[in-house]
DNA sequence: CAGTGGTCTAGACCACTGC
DNA sequence: CAGTGGTCTAGACCACTGT
């Protein structure tokens, strides 16, 4: 593992043990190059990493702080992974409905970026957090990426086994998502009514070499989810007078 | 400005005016250090600042290549900047409902980690793309930070404001989101019924030393309305087996 | 195994904050 | 103006990808 990751981790481990809070002050980078023996370059890059997790913030001249706690029971929309690192603390559950080896449709092709027609696994799922349904899941994966899935599989983590069983290496993810009236169909589902409110979000995962495997569209309960992102350091490329 | 800032602003030029795309190539780290004629962390650094903004991405051993485009006329949920730069090719306009100097409610105050009935600016806004209502807005902001605000400056876009004119400089955000039943009121603005679907965001912005300046509720209008989100490089500070 | 991006160093110098 | 984080350099070496 990297010098610069495996320091963010222990700071990280430093800061959650020693229960800091929101403001209070990290040590100096000076004392940081001491402490771990590392140059100070390395020492900016962890901190770096703890800054784009948002797990602290910087300011020139001052010093390096602990960034507040986000809200407890909140979807990190960018960091998911397939809910297990935002939902941790929580019993997560799934029921499968269904789980074949179709031909894409246009709209699969095209958000997977692949030809009409080409196999991909569907994946549909109840997903429901301490027996309480939250979702319901329409997950589509290029096949000749994903080779191969089973129920076993499928009702567990696939994140997990993709990455660590598939060994596939995630990269970057777009995520859009709107409200709209639930259809009977989600509804029956969700075991709400039809005309309720309820978010829908579209992921396309890509791999690290950009290629998408994975286009899902997550349709959420209203009553049971809420969702959280996190902005840093808002100075924008482009130029706005 | 910054070198590689400069530098990351021109390569972003040089992407749009060869309309570069998806998985389009790019110069090889050493031509770029001989092109800027600045070394090669310098390079990396203007890249690195180009991934985090969706822009490129990079893969190890094999190249730099181009990031696809976001779907048209979604609103960036992390950089948003009070909409200018996501939807900056729309004509915005705003309704004003509201401009006071009042006390601050426990929520408030909460949130803007502040005293309960210390004074804040309240400001309520309807808001308008080409002429549609799109949200209803509920800005709360800390007076002792934003020490001034008049009707002028309300109608325009008020970040602009504060960075420009009062010089705040803006560092983290935190954004919470949820679908709710709309209220007689909101839905008499948004030109939408009672039960309607509508999403809500309410908005933390902090500045660059960590100072919460700007509590914001935005009630969006579910059909003109849709979010957007990147995700980059997915590997977690918590290893989760 | 050639080519590409990534890490790490040591050190000079710069820019901002807050007393 | 002391103290803090940020930029930039030049170069050695490492790690991954794809042919």
């Amino acid at each position: 593992m990297l010098k610069y990751e495996v320091i963010a981790r222990d700071m990280l481990a430093t800061i959650e043990n020693n229960k800091m809070e929101q403001g209070d002050q990290l040590p100096v980078l000076e004392d940081f190059v001491a402490q771990y023996g590392v140059s100070k370059n390395t020492i900016i890059k962890a901190l770096e990493l703890l800054e784009t997790h948002g797990i602290i913030y910087q300011v020139r001249g001052s010093g390096t702080f602990v960034r507040g706690h986000r809200r407890q029971g909140y979807i990190n929309l960018i960091e998911n992974q397939g809910f297990n690192s935002a939902l941790r603390d929580f019993k997560l559950t799934s029921v499968i409905l269904a789980l074949d080896v179709i031909a894409a449709s246009e709209e699969v092709a095209y958000n997977l970026k692949i030809d009409v027609g080409q196999e991909v696994y569907y994946v549909k799922r109840l997903r429901k957090i301490e027996d309480r349904i939250f979702c319901v899941e329409d997950s589509y994966f290029d096949k000749s990426i994903v080779t191969f899935m089973n129920e076993q599989i499928v009702s567990d983590s696939i994140f997990q086994y993709l990455t660590k069983g598939l060994n596939l290496k995630v990269g970057f993810s777009d995520q859009f998502l709107r409200a709209f009236k639930l259809n009977q169909e989600n509804a029956d589902h969700l075991k709400l009514s039809v005309g309720d409110p309820a978010i829908l979000v579209e992921s396309i995962y890509h791999l690290q070499n950009g290629q998408p495997f994975d286009y899902s569209k997550i349709v959420y309960h209203y009553e049971e989810t809420q969702f959280f992102a996190q902005g840093n350091s808002y100075y924008s490329l482009i130029d706005f007078d």
